[in-house]
DNA sequence: ACTATAATACTTGTATACAAGTATACTCCA
DNA sequence: TGGAGTATACTTGTATACAAGTATTATAGT
């Protein structure tokens, strides 16, 4: 698809997405790692050279990202928001304001079903910890939050979620393969985290919820410098784009 | 732009929307409006040969409308989701929730500007009134509380609400129609609750501010049931879509 | 040296062409 | 009458062509 080799965004998610899902996939890899930095201005034409596609595609995708808030639509060319911190920290307040609302419905369901679900995702993000796939166990960590959002049936908080995921899970896919590396061992406080955060959702313990969802919320600052290095390192080894 | 002679939204609010924009607005309304019935499907062909442009700014209109959830794409065509009072809600729903979000970071900041801001399009809103204009009413309502959520300057609360925007625009726009027409007594108290608003804003008031917000948000049901009036109305004064 | 103006090399927006896939309807056969 | 298979008329996805507008650069004149 591009004249870049390595791709940031796992191909094998890709199976089924059009030629512009792709690049929104792989561009959205590239901004949020810093690979393509902030401030960058993005034409069509060039980014379909690069990519080695129509523009089409490429129209496509840019519209998808500047919904997203990680690039601005100029008269002319595309200007890079990508995140800060301030911007990563935003998206976990809203990222709290909807597992919050979605609690308080759960609370008034029947959790039996759900809580099953979000066990067998559990257990498979263990397998993925103890065969070191960290794109696996970002994957299901993703997966996880999003069973839960989606559980209550609401079409317009999942259209947020929608809205959201992309970054997000791009954001844990960075972050994870940081840590499968350097932090193993935060795995087992995750893992943790993940078990309390179902218990919340069975005995339909708000404190509890709350609790757990703080702790993986503490996570961020963690993110954040994982983040940084990552990018750091990806800037290192590859070269950057010139005119 | 299209054969249909009669369009729902302000044609003047478009001056500077591209071809795609203007689609999307217009097909938006004829949504929501119940024109087009929820569970039709829109094909893009047709859809272009309908609005007289071609397939491009149709195919960008729909991706726009699926992002809003009053579409959904699928493998041959898009299905109308449309508005039920079960999504209706849910829009609010979020709206609480974002609005309540600001209100509390409003609380640390200072708000003078923004409580004159306020009162100058609660001004506007009341010349609006005098003089009829249930459009231009509209447009100051939404742009009284765009205005509270962007002054927190919180770019994915912000996102959020341009998501929402466009459908709670063509919502209120119908609704306001309706009511300049019928119930012209409900906007004195319009009104006076957008007052309390401003208080609760100036004061830092919590309580008032929710208050205010509930008051405002009770009005939901009224506005449920304006739209479903309205849709009747169109759908009989206009024919039907045919093959 | 500097400004004004004109040429040019870009940009996006829209229309059109083509390819590949899918549902429908029809025909042929039993 | 019913059913398998094929033809056909759709569908979307992508590439390309063209038009209109904008920034930049170069040139000419003072």
């Amino acid at each position: 698809m591009s004249e870049y080799n390595d791709y940031l965004y796992p191909q094998k998610w890709l199976s089924k997405a059009s030629t512009g899902d792709r690049v929104a996939y792989e561009l959205r890899m590239r901004i949020i790692s810093g690979l393509i930095e902030s401030g960058t201005i993005l034409s069509e034409n060039k980014l379909a050279a690069d990519f080695e596609v129509s523009r089409s595609p490429i129209r496509e995708a840019l519209r998808i990202l500047a919904s997203e808030n990680i690039i601005r639509l100029e008269k002319m060319g595309a200007v890079v928001i990508g995140l800060s911190e301030k911007e990563i920290e935003e998206i976990y307040d809203v990222r709290l304001l909807i597992e919050t609302f979605v609690f308080e419905r759960l609370i008034k369901m029947d959790t039996t079903n759900l809580a099953l679900e979000l066990s067998k995702t559990l257990e498979m993000m263990k397998v993925a910890i103890k065969y070191n796939d960290a794109d696996e166990f970002s994957y299901q960590d993703v997966m996880f939050h999003e069973t839960i959002i989606r559980s209550i049936g609401h079409s317009y908080i999942t259209m947020i979620w929608n809205n959201l995921k992309p970054v997000m899970e791009g954001l844990i896919l960075l972050s994870m393969r940081m840590r499968f590396k350097e932090k193993y061992e935060d795995f087992t406080r995750i893992v943790k985290n993940h078990e309390l955060y179902i218990d919340a959702i069975r005995a339909k313990d708000r404190e509890l919820m709350i609790k757990s969802l703080h702790e993986n919320f503490d996570d961020v600052q963690g993110k954040v410098e994982d983040l940084w290095r990552s990018q750091q390192m990806l800037s290192k080894g590859v070269e950057p784009q010139n005119d």
